[in-house]
DNA sequence: ACACTCATGTAAGCTGTTACATGATTAA
DNA sequence: TTAATCATGTAACAGCTTACATGAGTGT
């Protein structure tokens, strides 16, 4: 009960935490890193501004376009950030998947620095372990004939000590900067 | 219409394809991978071994457990392998998250080398294409104050090179396979 | 002439999770 | 005695995609 998932929801709040913007703003934005995180349909999209509208953590502002169709620009409200803050306070579910990860960090900019640290520390113990458990099979496998497993676990180990290396580094430049503050 | 979704359904026939298994012994399976591919519910898992079963796609032996609770093996048939070939020659969606890839790439038995090669080949592309894009979005960026998005790039690109260095040295790796052939 | 971008949205449907139910066995 | 592993499954629900609708402008 109550572990945070990045719903669209939330994320899509985040976003406005950062900038006002309308529906197609976001679109836009989000397929730049549709590798990562995926770009979400229109059935989804708008469905959720609606809601948070609804729940009134975000105003809207209509824009009547020149030309062209009108604009609804979102803003978010002081409830909103409020929601968004207890949300990122929240621990995140144990096995987020790397989308869900990205999502959240993209949000960085409403994160304290030690949160932030937090998170991504919390990451790194995570792949951590995965790594260990993908090493672990890797060896008892050795040079059986199962070759898909094999290759997943070989792009497995490949992607988390590039990830482990990343934190680190980013971690490192984090903390640098939690010293000069 | 008619680009390869990996559904949970394709998947399951395709680890049937390389040994009879039962649902809980998939589940195992899945487990140690799930930080690649996630792990099905038990609620998605035999609801798709039955709807497979239906379509005849496998069939079953009940092994009534002693002192435990019966285990159902299911096996793939002659009808299966051929369903199984057709989906794995379709080609993929353009966009496929993570998961699905690695989904797939864990069928490389059931894949042709020349198959094979293929899929990853198609791969080396589509991770080009956004490395170049998230490299490009990198410089427009510079030194704005976005941190979220900075990271987030930032974690893309390390993930983007580490992938493209598993794909050069895999597709290297098979096309000796190929020549020794 | 055709397709794509801009910009919003809805309805039906698919896929999956959550939470339950069953029930015996073994480890802390 | 509490929890976990083994092993299967169902029902209700959440969340998302697909495909459509609208409609003007801009590019090839």
């Amino acid at each position: 009960m109550s572990t945070a998932k990045v719903s669209l929801r939330y994320f899509v709040l985040g976003l406005l935490a950062q900038q006002p913007m309308s529906g197609y703003d976001i679109k836009r934005f989000v397929k730049g890193l549709s590798w990562l995180i995926g770009s979400p349909s229109s059935g989804s999209l708008y469905p959720a501004l609606r809601s948070l509208l609804e729940d009134q953590l975000v105003s809207v502002e209509i824009i009547p376009g020149v030309d062209k169709p009108p604009r609804k620009i979102y803003s978010i409200e002081q409830v909103g950030r409020d929601a968004l803050r207890q949300w990122i306070e929240k621990p995140v579910v144990a096995d987020a998947p790397l989308k869900a990860f990205v999502m959240r960090l993209l949000l960085a900019d409403s994160f304290s620095t030690t949160n932030l640290a937090a998170y991504l520390e919390q990451r790194r113990t995570q792949v951590a372990t995965h790594q260990a458990d993908l090493a672990k099979m890797s060896e008892t496998l050795s040079s059986s004939t199962d070759l898909g497993l094999r290759l997943a676990l070989n792009y497995g180990l490949e992607l988390a000590s590039a990830e482990m290396n990343w934190l680190d580094n980013t971690l490192i430049r984090l903390d640098e900067r939690l010293q000069n503050s």
